[in-house]
DNA sequence: TGCAAAATAGCACGGTCGTACTTTTTTACA
DNA sequence: TGTAAAAAAGTACGACCGTGCTATTTTGCA
């Protein structure tokens, strides 16, 4: 799980999540669990996140979905875990069959758009999480952090990897094109979601069109 | 309180805050346990703001405390009130000292990041309240959106009269500027304050610059 | 098929929350 | 200074929270 996790898709058969065969009927309802837990999280936040509320969804008692984890702690860690391997699946192991470069690239900031749009109706835990964790030390905020910095790595190399294909200018500052990708996703979420603003989306393209233009090798093919 | 508040320092001198002569002593307590709050919400959110917490911090009972609101939503709004008040005062009347076109804007957002550098520690309820509420309609809700809005209006102005001024391009899209200034702000929160990265601030800066840089008109005086 | 083990439910506890109601204290003006 | 009004405190209630403990049900393997 440590950063290479970003770097292919997963081979493990053994611990897949749908092959209710050779799983145990406790990990199966675990799973669903977390599932309907991330679901909950999405729109209420992890601190809004309650296992009242989550064992009346699933129709089971508080206390046979408290078992399954043991602490309120480690259910939302389960959540960060099970919401960063849909991150992987559906934003970064897809981008990854475009060739390096711009290509790639840009394939992270589509798949991440398609995301946002449906986003946009229910939330983003990354970003929630931040402002509900920001000065609360402890395992969960660890949890959270380490999940952004592993998409920020990720989106760095990219940027980074289009510079070594002659993309974009060897002498713009990776780091300064991520922040200000990042800038532009949050205000999407922030505008879109808050002020309900439609034309957002459209706003955050056209930024992300004017960060490569002006990092752009004059001329290079992609 | 229109949107014309944000174009004019107050005037009135009848209902300031420290003249504690002609205030009762009803309101000056108010006043200081809405400034207690603003501090408590800055820290936890407007969500993690509790009246018996509020009330630990004021010396005062409960029930004395809550008097002064008649319920929790009309707590959270004085504090959204009370919120903007500093806002205007810390970073739109002193930038309307500037003239009008890209010295004023650069004030606008060097004051912005002046109180940035404050808020790393603290936290801003305007950005920690969107997240809060961003499906949670109400009245709490509206005000925040209130605020914000206008704030970003009279960002919007900014740009709009620097490209009177001759000094931005008048092809350029004013929304789309103020746009990508909002997520240079909100990029700085979050990673300066939840990833704890120092360097944020300086690529605030350069990301302000490159905006700017990007629609000057060449040759102009500023 | 029986039986240990795993999964789930039931129940209780102490805590915090917002808020309603009543009583006491403090204020400010005649 | 006396007194009505304002401010603050006291108390209680019902709701929800996380979590520990015990009983019951369900599972899966010998």
């Amino acid at each position: 799980m440590s950063v290479s996790a970003l770097q292919a898709p997963p081979v493990d058969s053994e611990s897949a999540k749908p092959l209710s065969r050779a799983m145990h009927k406790g990990q199966q309802t675990k799973q669903a669990i977390v599932e309907a837990a991330v679901s909950l999280s999405t729109r209420l936040g992890l601190e809004g996140l309650s296992i009242g509320l989550l064992a009346e969804v699933m129709h089971m008692s508080k206390s046979g979905v408290f078992a399954h984890f043991g602490s309120r702690e480690e259910l939302q860690i389960s959540v960060i875990g099970e919401y960063f391997v849909r991150f992987e699946q559906e934003i970064f192991y897809p981008a990854l069959l475009q060739p390096r470069g711009l290509p790639r690239l840009r394939a992270l900031f589509d798949n991440w758009m398609k995301r946002v749009a449906v986003e946009i109706q229910s939330g983003c835990i990354f970003i929630s999480g931040a402002v509900e964790f920001d000065d609360r030390p402890g395992p969960v905020r660890d949890a959270l952090a380490d999940s952004v910095q592993k998409w920020q790595q990720a989106f760095y190399r990219a940027v980074v990897q289009s510079q070594e294909c002659g993309h974009l200018q060897v002498q713009a500052d990776p780091a300064q094109i991520a922040f200000e990708i990042h800038g532009l996703i949050l205000a999407l979420h922030y505008e879109a979601r808050f002020l309900q603003k439609p034309e957002s989306l459209a706003r955050a393209n056209r930024g992300f069109d004017s960060i490569l233009e002006r990092n752009t090798v004059q001329g290079a093919s992609h």
